[in-house]
RNA sequence: CGCGGGAUAGAGCAGUUGGCAGCUCGCCAGGCCCAUAACCUGGAGGUCGUCGGUUCGAAUCCGACUCCCGCAACCA
């Protein structure tokens, strides 16, 4: 297999200490929207996505329900799996890192990066607030005090953990940017990391004591201390790819796109170049970071759950409906705002009255005058077609959407204007709407990144002889079906 | 003067190199009747956050200000 031909993109690792939330949701269905366009356009494409298992809190919350991290997280890690379902999604890959080889891989990224000298141990000091008996970082202090119990001093405790030398990159991670204008998607996020490097970087701790939190990938050669959770996480990128001991499959498809979420700009456009570069590896291809999603105004959080459930709203509205209003409605790389009520008037006036209706004028029509047509998929003119989006290129998906949305606009002008309902000659009434199931049709080719489902369930509709009218594609909703 | 983003019709958003202010939803009025009370046509609705500057002309460029939102190092 050749490499041009081969497309990789990961998102991040979800946090297995809640339940999945819409902007996970979002972030994975952009992914995928990507990932189908590519693998329609011709690709082999590996879609990875999974769970990041370590660290305190996993630890904590497993303790207190009285299991290992490993049986707590099997509950979340089979809720995060099963959105492949749920959301339509097309992920090839699935990794905890929990599994096996991620943690043997991340071991071997460890030991090239102490072998370029580039981890060392160090005396680390951190406050510990004994009314919480919980260590504190600084962005969680109100005063240099905790806001839990301002009444008491914090303690200082003194530990050694590794340190991964951060510093030395500055220059080397300056000079890529510099290289690769592209590297990160927005620009504006780029002009951010760009600024925050050349402010100066400090090394920063990779590991934590063993006998406090045990739940992380032992560090190699010593018996007392584990990873830090995100330095074994970030290394899911390439262990998922078989790395180190599939050499070939590596090679085949690094580098990757990554997708994350803006609170995660350091790690993944800083942090994680800098290990590479530290193991001796090829950096990332391409960096895109999204925005936050709120729900009705409100910050979504996974600790209070005031979230929109993503299970119900996907079983009230289906994943295609969702994928849609998520696709159209937020802007991809900004800030955006869930709301149900918005979604359903998405739905209503695109989905049921837009695509939908005239998808049941057409094909009634052809049903009623029992007209035959002989539509066929291609899929090589499909590739070609799907690789012309330009706006796809661009991550752009609304734009696509869009122009989509135009045709099938220009469609029910079509129809009305030329009223084949008024005609009698079977063969004049063909002329209209022969032409028009083949628009459909290619509508349905453009929707399949988008709108899986329902672009196979078009296809299969209008691939037919004799089309028939079928089942309604989206009922219309009513505002009182919604569930908040 | 820590870094970055944002402020455009009731709501959500577009506005590339400055050239009569757009899109979608919602609302109103017609038309149509094949279709999921759907579709088509037309209409109402905005001093483009504030103030000042450059220009024949600024939502767009420059300056100042106000208000919102992230980040500010270990929150995967």
């Amino acid at each position: 297999m050749s490499k041009e031909n081969n497309f990789y993109i990961t998102t991040t690792l979800a946090y297995t200490n809640s339940d999945p939330h819409l902007g996970f949701a979002a972030e994975l269905i952009k992914a995928d929207v990507i990932a189908r366009w590519q693998s329609l356009a011709g690709k082999q494409v590996v879609f990875n996505t999974g769970t990041d298992e370590h660290g305190l809190k996993i630890f904590q919350q497993a303790k207190a329900a009285g299991l290992s991290p490993r049986a707590y997280c099997d509950y979340y890690a089979a809720r995060f799996a099963s959105l492949k379902k749920v959301l339509d999604l097309s992920f090839t890959n699935f990794i905890r890192t929990s599994d096996d080889y991620h943690e043997k891989a991340a071991q071997e990224f460890w030991r090239r990066c102490a072998e370029n000298g580039d981890i060392y141990k160090k005396t680390y000091s951190v406050k510990y607030c004994v009314g919480c008996e919980l260590e504190k970082t600084e962005s969680e202090l109100v005063d240099g005090r905790c806001p839990l119990h301002p009444n008491r001093e914090l303690e200082l405790i003194e530990e050694d953990n590794y340190f991964f030398r951060f510093s030395k990159y500055q220059q080397p991670l300056l000079d890529f940017y510099k290289n690769h204008p592209d590297f990160i998607i927005p620009s504006h996020r780029f002009t951010e990391i760009k600024n925050f490097v050349a402010a100066g970087l400090q090394d920063f701790s990779v590991s934590r004591l063993k006998s406090k939190m045990p739940n992380g990938v032992p560090v190699p050669g010593d018996d007392e201390q584990v990873m830090y959770v995100w330095f074994d996480a970030l290394v899911n990128y390439i262990s998922t790819l078989g790395w180190p001991n599939n050499e070939e499959n590596f090679q085949a498809f690094w580098p990757a796109v990554q997708v994350c979420g803006k609170d995660n700009l350091r790690q993944q456009t800083a942090m994680w170049p800098a290990m590479l570069l530290s193991a001796g590896l090829p950096l990332s291809r391409q960096v895109l970071i999204f925005g936050f999603l709120t729900a009705n105004g409100q910050k979504i959080s996974k600790s209070l759950g005031n979230g929109v459930d993503l299970f119900t709203l996907v079983s009230q509205y289906g994943a295609d409906a969702l994928r849609y209003y998520l696709l159209t409605e937020i802007p991809p790389f900004e800030d955006g705002d869930f709301s149900e009520e918005r979604l359903i008037q998405k739905y209503n006036a695109d989905l049921a009255n837009g695509l939908g209706n005239l998808v049941a004028r057409v094909s009634n029509l052809l049903e009623k005058n029992n007209i035959i047509t002989s539509l066929s998929t291609d899929n090589e003119a499909a590739a070609r077609y799907l690789s012309k989006e330009e706006n796809l290129a661009s991550y752009q998906f609304s734009r696509t959407l869009q122009s989509i949305w135009q045709d099938i606009t220009a469609c029910n002008e079509e129809l009305s204007a030329r009223a084949p309902w008024k005609l009698t000659e079977r063969e004049a009434i063909a002329a209209v709407l022969r032409p028009l199931a083949e628009r459909i049709l290619i509508i349905a080719t453009r929707l399949q990144p988008f709108l899986p489902t329902t672009a196979k369930r078009l296809i299969a509709q209008f691939t037919q002889a004799q089309i028939i009218k079928g089942e309604v594609l989206f009922p219309r909703l009513d505002a009182k079906s919604k569930t908040v």
